[in-house]
DNA sequence: CATCTTACTTTCCTGGAGGTTACTAAACAC
DNA sequence: GTGTTTAGTAACCTCCAGGAAAGTAAGATG
């Protein structure tokens, strides 16, 4: 590149670090159903295994198993066992950590939202 | 489902809209290159077709051109012409909405940056 | 002890994101 | 007028996230 296309100040070994955690948290968040649990739980507070099944509708099993285990491998989210006089039930709730993602989530969503009312606005014009 | 999962004060219908908001929000950021393609535009303020190739190493022209084409018609960037005496030059620019997403990427790599400090004291443990 | 519910796992399958390579059309360089 | 650069497009392929359906194991229920 012979003409050198024209960098502002910032360093470039902070860009890639900056680059990477980016990279981090969207694998995070990405997938059809990850960001939809999380908020459900924040809604709910905690929910069993199979309550995910009438608030995330149409998820599978298999894919919600697998997609609470990555979260609660990312500390997101937690299992907590109540024990009843008959039984143990295992519920699912965000865990401290999680408040940080939270606060991400509501930038995206406040995004999303004036995103919405700008593409409204252009179509019509 | 006899016994009601507990609900928390906000209205269902907000909480709808909140979840499509981020539905939107993340499939424009989602993909391997999209927010790569943002970055790279802060960064360099203007890029030709050519120069994404050296910035963002490994796409290819068929998946930048898509991707250029849907950040385009999401209006997060623009093509702009120079005329030089010799001849035109399309570059791509971030629009003036891209600033919105520009902070949401701020939030997205701060959280990045922290939670890695999470996961390496963790692994320290 | 038979059946139901819960909490998963296993197997198999498909659509689509993204990669590879080659092609084109226009302008420029020599 | 022959090669080179730029800005794409077109045809084809591959891999894997996620879906469908069935199976399993442990406890509750009757």
């Amino acid at each position: 590149m012979e003409k050198k296309i024209k960098p502002c100040t910032e360093n470039e070994e902070i860009l890639k670090q900056r680059f990477l955690a980016l990279r981090d948290t969207l694998d995070l968040l990405n997938g059809k159903w990850r960001f939809c649990i999380l908020l459900n739980l924040h809604y709910y507070e905690k929910l069993r295994f199979k309550d995910f099944f009438e608030v995330s509708e149409g998820i599978s099993p298999k894919v919600l198993s697998s997609e609470l285990t990555t979260l609660e491998a990312h500390q997101l989210i937690k299992k907590k066992l109540e024990h009843t006089p008959t039984q143990d039930i295992t519920y699912y709730m965000l865990t401290e950590h999680a408040g940080e993602i939270w606060t991400v989530l509501n930038t995206l969503i406040e995004f999303g939202l004036s995103n919405r009312k700008e593409v409204i606005k252009s179509l019509s014009d």
